[in-house]
DNA sequence: CTGTTGACGCTCT
DNA sequence: TAGAGCGCCAACA
């Protein structure tokens, strides 16, 4: 786990928000960077540096790209399945359902 | 300090 | 309408 302190705040604000995400609803890095004020890559990044249990109690397959695909090559699979078992319909690696996206609030 | 990488997004072909 | 390329910047080796 990186010592950065904007680091920890970034990823503190960003875990609050993907926790804040609805069940069956999606949101994109882009928001998260939009509302955070930082680049979409690096709310990426915070993710892959999640640790397993955060990863189990943390909804990160609600987050998506731009668009509501899925870029996520070694986890995709699993991204899509826990998408489905929420209720989510994926097809051709993006969500189909792209109504339910959910926009995080700019102030959080 | 220097070079590579990446769960992204925008722009140009 | 798609695909390739570039920019972005923190983390890492």
């Amino acid at each position: 786990m990186p010592k950065s302190p904007a680091f920890a705040r970034i990823k503190k604000e960003i875990l609050a928000i993907v926790e804040a995400i609805p069940a069956g609803r999606i949101s994109t890095y882009k928001a998260i960077g939009d509302a955070l004020q930082v680049q979409p890559r690096h709310v990426a990044y915070i993710l892959t540096t999640l640790s397993e249990i955060e990863s189990e109690q943390l909804p990160w397959q609600r987050v998506v790209a731009d668009g509501g695909k899925i870029s996520a090559p070694k986890l995709f699979d699993e991204q899509v399945a826990r998408l489905q078992t929420e209720g989510v319909r994926c097809e051709q690696g993006q969500v189909a359902e792209f109504e339910v996206l959910f926009i995080a609030p700019a102030e959080l």
